[in-house]
DNA sequence: CGAGCGCTTGATTGAGTTCAAAAATCGTGG
DNA sequence: CCACGATTTTTGAACTCAATCAAGCGCTCG
């Protein structure tokens, strides 16, 4: 369940005991406690978060003070406002925990380092790729999809999530309103639809 | 109005005349006559386009045949699948051309040829971080923002468009019917905003 | 136990869709 | 340049999905 970032980097990269040895010094292991904010809109973001053990959420908050979720990240994710942190630019969201987490804390120093081993080639690319991927994803969902796809989508793609956080926060993430996700999964149960937790009929 | 490519990596990157000349080789400069599917849906994507004149789009087409306008692309940006590209995963999107175009069409060869020269060091990185910034921005749009306001944020980061691509398709862009899109309008002229083009009352 | 939070349910409202048709615009060939 | 057909935009009316407003219920935690 729990993924420590050395052993991240060493499956996805095969680096060596003492190039990680060499790294150490630029990661901070740090425990967050629930409801930490790490990041507030429109600040800068210096710092990119690989969650080893919890769960962080990115949200954004409009002009009529509504919440957005816009990204969850459980144990082995990534979180972080790329944009901000490379451009320099005021952060699009809020970073805060949802769960007591562990994280490894990555700042430009860290990457600057990485980009000068060779093992590395091809890593940052690779997450950023990936979060490339997960964004598009989410655009497809919310241009295309109804709420009930979406939900379904969600419940596939983060099954254990489900669990974990409540209802109106995953409603919040599908961009509709609790009291709507509530009837969708009325709905889906009358359909005898099972996600993780169910009822079965009498 | 139309920038060579050439000329893009000059000022992005300073590179020099020879080493330009190096990688010529590995870029193929493409016409593209209006209508030209570059991508389809499914389908793995190889190349990724920077276009020098001319508009390609990307677009999903759903369940119910249904088109959702993904990105425009006018001249000076890339288009590309690019989580296809990279994970060789079936392509989220079609591409087509809007209008009559020249690209470059840079292809993986082309990728690990930068990767080894110094000049190039955070130039892919930075394509793909403002790539990153588009699609967050336009989750941000769709998930916290009306149509009226989506329309607005879409006229001031696109100004030319609205006059180079018709209503449907901006309607597409934005996840609403274009009837709706009209109506917006007429609301925005009631209100006396005033777009690109715009008729004066009596 | 009672206050607060989350979930459900019902009634109502509303933004945007759908369907249909008219009006405006565009493109093309005579 | 005009005419004609096709496409795009607008408008109207009915409708729909999801939002909002308003209780009520159950659970937990202080």
């Amino acid at each position: 369940m729990t993924i420590e970032f050395r052993d991240y980097l060493q499956t996805k990269t095969g680096i060596t005991e003492e190039q990680y040895a060499q790294m150490e010094p630029l990661i901070v292991y740090r425990k967050i406690a629930k409801n930490t904010i790490l990041l507030r809109q429109e600040a800068v973001c210096s710092e990119v978060y690989f969650v080893e053990h919890g769960l962080l959420r990115s949200y954004t908050v409009d002009e009529e003070d509504k919440l957005h979720v816009i990204q969850f990240a459980p144990e082995e994710s990534w979180i972080g406002d790329r944009n901000s942190f490379y451009f320099g630019e005021p952060a699009l969201f809020f970073i805060d925990a949802y769960e007591d987490s562990e994280v490894a804390v990555l700042d430009a120093r860290f990457f600057e380092h990485i980009n000068k081993i060779p093992e590395f080639a091809g890593f940052q690319s690779r997450i950023l790729h990936n979060h490339i991927r997960l964004l598009q994803i989410r655009i497809n969902m919310l241009m295309a999809a109804s709420a009930e796809a979406r939900y379904l989508d969600f419940v596939s793609r983060y099954p254990n999530l489900t669990l974990r956080v409540p209802q109106w926060m995953i409603a919040s993430y599908l961009g509709i309103t609790p009291e709507s996700l509530s009837r969708v999964r009325k709905e889906l149960a009358r359909k005898n639809f099972r996600g993780d937790v169910q009822i079965s009929p009498p």
